[in-house]
RNA sequence: UCCCCGAUAGCUCAAUGGUAGAGCAUGCGACUGUUAAUCGCAGGGUUGUAGGUUCGAGCCCUACUCGGGGAGCCA
């Protein structure tokens, strides 16, 4: 019996005999030869397999395999230069567990309504698994990051009784008698209430727009980091985003080398996201849009996505906007006391084109200017009773912001749509598998 | 909800209104250093659905279905 080792342990034991058990991901054959492609979920490796070193009948075998063939494979380990990774493996045996035929991915190219119809098999393929190994990367690194900044994780419902900022689209389950749920849309105001209960808080997981947006910066589900902190100010906030994206992406940089290499990332750009980040504030960022592109944004209106792109490419780092005017922003925003027609607000755009990845601001804390607000949008204040208890007992300053995960993670692969930075990603048209 | 585009072999695509094609994949064969190997041979089709125009429709027209990109909205 050899050791069971994983392709990215093998250059630990360059010189011995080993066992890998994984998958055939690809195979080319040259006479006596086979270069077989073999993964086991932590890398792929070369392995090599003479017909002297193995015996005909496992040579044949071995040549009539399909890819996705699963076997367990005994070789030496030796380094290479010729290797991707450095090392390879000279195959002395090994057992087929199964023969396949047939998969239906292949090396080559595929169209993406393909491609997402088998995204359960898609996941094998080398470009996937760099993605969402960066994706798991990313996720750990925020937990790690708010472990020590002294956060605790308090996570938001998912089911909710109303929608929490009453312009989304709601999905609707039905929730025991004649009752109707909603699947959140934002955990914020629930982290609102548990930043009052443990100061620094964050929540961290799935949530849900049922807003019919077909375009590769939204999914219908997706995960959305939202951090709470007691006692911040709007500035608070922005330094507290820009220290999360640096240690996010330095993590990256650090871990997953090998991933943003196979999807031939130029770290160049990430190496490049480190503080300060630029801070522009709405009338700033109109001023600078008028510049490029004279009389397309209307002042006072919302930022469209080619004004976010005009926005983000003056920059080699995340862009902070700041202070956008109240109208555009949502209720539970605090005004600027110093422009009483602006929102101490934040959205932070990233680089190369994915947009907006954070929205954040400085909550209201005022009970009465908070009623005041719920009533100008015309909301029902009932469905914020428990909310505004946050505004009657202990009101204090506070602040947080929301962090797409998806998005996050295809501006730090460079990938063009949101949809590959999810597993199973579920959009307008599509929720197989 | 609105705008644009697409659907032909397993996949990616081609085909002036006139016999439905290629590359890759697959199968068989050759080759001891391939990296999207190369070379030879072979199999593979109700052109998304329904209707219409026409001597004749993959192609033109109408409707529908499915999908892609974008707007709005947002992360």
């Amino acid at each position: 019996m050899h050791p069971i080792v994983a392709i990215e342990n093998l250059k630990q034991h360059v010189g011995s005999t080993v066992t890998m058990r994984g998958w055939l991901a690809d195979k080319s054959s040259k006479g006596k030869l086979h270069f077989l492609k073999f993964r086991d979920g932590t890398g792929f490796v070369q392995a090599v397999v003479f017909k002297g070193d193995v015996g005909e009948g496992f040579f044949d075998e071995v040549g009539r395999l399909g890819q996705e063939s699963s076997l367990v494979l005994h070789g030496v380990v030796k380094s290479d230069e010729r290797a991707p990774g450095g090392v390879e493996v000279s195959v002395v045996g090994g057992e087929i567990l199964q023969k396949v035929e047939g998969f239906p991915i292949t090396p080559k190219e595929h169209g993406p309504d393909f491609l997402l119809s088998n995204r359960h098999l898609w996941l094998r393929s080398r470009r996937q698994w760099a993605i969402l190994r960066i994706r798991d990367c990313v996720a750990k690194a925020i937990r790690d990051f708010y472990e020590q900044e002294g956060f605790i994780c308090v996570d938001s419902p998912i089911f909710t009784p109303a929608a929490c900022e009453g312009t989304s689209t709601l999905f609707e389950v039905d929730y025991f008698d004649e009752e109707k749920a909603y699947l959140t849309q934002s955990g914020q105001l629930y982290a609102e209430a548990s930043a009052m209960a443990f100061g620094k808080v964050y929540c961290f997981g799935p949530t849900f727009r049922a807003e019919k947006s077909k375009t590769r910066r939204h999914l219908t589900e997706f995960w959305m980091l939202e951090p709470e902190i007691a006692y911040a100010t709007l500035d608070d906030v922005m330094q507290h985003a820009e220290d999360l994206l640096c240690f996010v992406v330095k993590r990256v940089l650090e871990r997953r080398r090998v991933e943003l290499a196979t999807l031939e990332r130029d770290v160049a750009k990430l190496e490049a996201i480190v503080p300060p980040f630029p801070r522009l504030s709405y009338d700033d960022a109109h001023a600078l849009i008028e510049k490029h592109a004279p009389g397309q944004h209307e002042h006072g209106d919302d930022f469209g996505a080619p004004d976010e792109t005009i926005i983000s490419n003056q920059y080699q780092k995340p862009v902070m906007v700041h202070r956008y005017p109240h109208e555009v922003k949502a209720f539970y925003m605090k005004r600027d006391p110093h422009d009483a027609r602006k929102a101490l607000c934040v959205d932070v755009l990233a680089p190369e084109g994915i947009g907006e990845i954070i929205g954040g601001s400085q909550r209201e804390e005022d009970l009465d200017v908070l009623r005041g607000r719920i009533a100008e949008h015309k909301l029902p204040e009932e469905a914020f009773s428990w909310y505004l208890d946050l505004r009657r007992y202990g009101s204090v300053p506070h602040g947080g912001f929301g962090l797409g995960l998806e998005r996050t993670v295809a501006w730090i692969c460079g990938i063009e749509h949101v949809r590959e930075a999810s597993a199973y990603p579920r959009m307008m048209y599509r929720i197989y598998p």
